[in-house]
DNA sequence: TTTTAATCAGACAATTTAATCTGGTTATGT
DNA sequence: ACATAACCAGATTAAATTGTCTGATTAAAA
């Protein structure tokens, strides 16, 4: 069960936080990144390279190659690695599934839920990956 | 596209504050229901029977039959809905992904997430469909 | 130069979720 | 009594998501 991400996006996140923790110019075969966080090796690399196209990651191929980020992590938010996979249909789609729900025909939830997705957007806006080295290391630490 | 609930769970939701809407004692067949809110009648007929065996809904058969609130609308809050099909793992389950999510092997976005989430979760315990009557005629209406 | 270890592309398989179909049972109203 | 209109139960199909496999290409290291 998926909280509010797709399971490709969770992963995205989790990858992209570990290269963070892992430091600047390392270099992490996908492999790496399957073992440590116990993802599928295909499937994380798949992500992997949807997010070198977003221009997140980048690649380097052949021997001793993998991927790593392609800008500083204080430059990437949560909302861009979303972004990437997801897209952010997830802020404007209705809650309850009603169609064209918008300001002048609101569903029922609409002011409720509302705040609490700005709330949302604004915490994966503001944050970037370089914010959470240290509790992405507790955590692999604990896997 | 989903935004935190499945389908079943957003038209449950959806079905219930219509029947809501529509008055205490008034029997709504899955048809109508339906119609209204564009759902495929047996899909929303399958819900509403989930819904009854939670004992949120109940129901008539035979001709003139159809669906009908259980308790009085002040007595059905949003979560019960969501308890009743999706469950409530939703607010145990870590938002990234990670096995084991806990405050003592928390992930990274655990402290920040864990606020939205428990706003999430007040807010549909707190609020119940009779709140939602207005709303739900004007909707409707608009549809 | 050859082996090796990696990305990459695209097809394929499995699983989960969403939706449909068929037939049965029930009770109302004519 | 009988036709009708509803719920109900279970099987089936369809679609979307998740995960796997094969082979090609690339580039470093032996």
């Amino acid at each position: 069960m998926t909280v509010i991400f797709s399971k490709k996006c969770e992963y995205g996140l989790q990858a992209v936080l570990y290269m963070s923790a892992k430091g600047n110019d390392c270099v992490c075969p996908a492999e790496e990144i399957s073992k440590k966080l116990k993802i599928p090796k295909e499937f994380v690399s798949k992500i992997l390279q949807n997010l070198t196209e977003s221009g997140i990651v980048d690649s380097k191929k052949g021997k001793s190659g993998g991927f790593m980020l392609a800008k500083d992590p204080s430059k990437i938010r949560l909302i861009d690695i979303v972004a990437a996979i997801d897209g952010l249909d997830l802020f404007n789609s209705c809650v309850l599934g009603f169609p064209s729900c918008s300001p002048d025909k609101p569903c029922p939830v609409h002011d409720k839920w509302g705040e609490l997705r700005s709330k949302a957007y604004e915490m994966l806006a503001s944050e970037t990956v370089d914010k959470f080295k240290e509790k992405t290391i507790k955590k692999i630490g604990k896997m």
